[in-house]
DNA sequence: TATAGCGGCTAAAACGTTTCATCCATTCTC
DNA sequence: GAGAATGGATGAAACGTTTTAGCCGCTATA
């Protein structure tokens, strides 16, 4: 019933306190027989560590944190998954955390992790200026790896995929297929990605140098809903203005967008070709597959892991490394049909 | 640098220890000017409240967890997100845990979250036997509320939705249709729900008394790759003994299926029909629309953590509950089509 | 004027571990 | 056979909070 602690199991053991720490964490120290003795003690008794008293004496705990921009997106469940293979297999434990893309979110969960002295925290920010939530976790001591973000910073590890050329891929994709007015759909601009594939796009249109037409329509959040109401908007656009690809920041905007489409009547890619980003598990099930830039989901997962551990074990002597992976283009029905030039 | 503790502070705003304490958790019993010298000496030292002390100290955490069969599951991301809303606005914090249709990592999750002494446990348990581990909790007196449950066990809370029920509807609909060789698709059938909305539909069909057959086919788990392999064992059967629809336990194998069909050539549901379970976001987005048993995600996720912290909050007084939801089928393209009955 | 009450603060105990210095009894070394 | 080395166990300190009993000086009450 009341849970028993270490110096009952003593007693009953009969041994001192000490003995029954050694037990529980270096047990070839203590002769077999009084070992067996103390387990068999711990049996009776139900005899569960108590962590905090653990941790407290420890100075800090032994979970590692992933703060994610939003549970429900398949991207970061892959990740998840990624992340917690490494670290389970370390003894340690995963917890998640949801920013819902909420800055103030986010920075309570930080408040909430550094209080807890979690032993390392993996993190697709926000925000892309200044982190003061992040630095004061890095000044006390607690290694921060960046998730699917590559900035240059010194003082942390970072794992992501190059966006700009994820950008690059897919622009390039739309103009190979001959469309002259395309439309970016994305938002907020405060999630760097968000920012970026923009920008690869952006480059890659100017490098062109042609006269098509980049369109940019920011949406409120990344999700499903957001894409279908974004398509609301494009729709009520006259004809001759109306984009004929869209290329959205994330998959969950492009399937909004194909269902907003095709429940008004249009045939993708006949009239418009889509092209989503990250590939998850149900572009490829989508009315119309999906064209996609893919990332390494849960490869970036189980790398910025790694390089968690691997600063958490080796403390000072660690050098910081940002790893960056290569997207991928999949072409799928969603934009495989060339467009006539027209004018 | 080094993380300033409470006494620091006390020295440095020149009061005693239990001053400082006071000022954190019953502001109002300090003194305006002693106050505020504390929360300058906080700031000014940057102190962060050490958590693993103040638990030890209290006894148990202020963080609730829950543990789900596959984080990467939508039905799962929404029920999290629903249970994080309620666990939140109570200032606690929700750690989600995956067991990942695994009763092995269900139990070292279990055992970790005892040692760290959580304040309560949300679970969708993988088995459906006796469950020594919740036991084990339960009897040190940590809230247990089963999700996706409904085990009319005494010692805890629970909330489901109908299984049973929503099997009947989705069998219902499918002999409504004039369909006479149909498959069940499920596994592994140690989940519970595997089991029950097979037991509905079985019992639908028992009802009807036709001649409708219904055959079952076990997964490995409830994945859509599990899906797809399920579907081309279907599609090796004899054209005479291929079924003519397929319900499946969750939409992800429904998207499975779906796939593997298409990809080979069959229409759906002009040669197959389907009906998923849980009526997922994806579930509309599919190349063909899914028709599925819809269950109020969220709204389960929302009720189980109020129960859980009632639980926690009223102690001995507390009356455990069991709520149960109604399941609602959704009938789209993917089951849309009567069949002429043949023989 | 004595006393009770009160606001504001302090000092010390307690929570359950882990670790470190010690100690004891044995065995080994020369 | 004396001393050193070794294996096995012990006891106490320390980790950073929260809480409780109590103390002090002041005001209100009789």
């Amino acid at each position: 019933m009341a849970t028993a602690n270490i110096k009952e199991v003593a007693r009953h053991a009969g041994v001192s306190l000490g003995t029954v720490s050694n037990v529980l964490n270096r047990p070839d120290t203590v002769a077999p027989a009084t070992r067996q003795r103390v387990l068999d003690a711990i049996t009776t008794l139900g005899y569960v560590r108590n962590d905090s008293a653990r941790q407290l004496r420890a100075g800090h705990s032994r979970t590692v944190a992933i703060v994610v921009l939003d549970v429900a997106n398949p991207f970061f469940t892959d990740v998840v998954r990624g992340a917690e293979q490494v670290i389970e297999a370390s003894g340690a434990m995963l917890v998640v955390c949801n920013s819902g893309e909420d800055s103030a979110r986010e920075r309570r969960h930080l408040e909430l992790l550094e209080e807890q002295r979690v032993r390392g925290v993996l993190i697709t920010p926000v925000g892309h200026g200044p982190q003061p939530n992040l630095d004061k976790l890095i000044d006390r001591g607690i290694p921060v790896v960046l998730v699917d973000r590559g900035t240059g910073r010194a003082n942390r590890c970072s794992v992501a995929v190059d966006d700009v050329l994820g950008g690059r891929l897919a622009m390039d994709h739309l103009l190979d297929q001959g469309h002259q007015r395309i439309a970016y759909l994305g938002g907020p601009v405060s999630i760097a990605q968000v920012a970026d594939r923009h920008a690869g796009a952006a480059a890659a249109l100017k490098e062109r140098g042609g006269t098509a037409e980049l369109r940019v329509a920011v949406t409120g959040s990344l999700t499903v809903a957001a894409g279908r109401r974004a398509a609301e908007e494009l729709l009520a656009l006259p004809a001759r203005q109306r984009p004929t690809a869209v290329f959205c920041a994330n998959d969950l905007l492009a399937l909004g967008v194909l269902q907003e489409l095709t429940a008004r009547g249009l045939r993708v890619p006949a009239d418009v070709a889509i092209v989503g980003y990250d590939d998850i598990e149900f572009a490829d099930a989508a009315a119309v597959p999906l064209s996609s830039v893919r990332q390494p989901r849960d490869q970036l997962g189980r790398t910025a892991a790694e390089l968690l551990l691997e600063e958490a074990d080796s403390g000072d002597t660690h050098r910081h490394r940002h790893v960056v992976f290569q997207p991928e283009l999949v072409v799928r029905r969603s934009s495989d049909q060339p467009r006539r030039t027209r004018r």
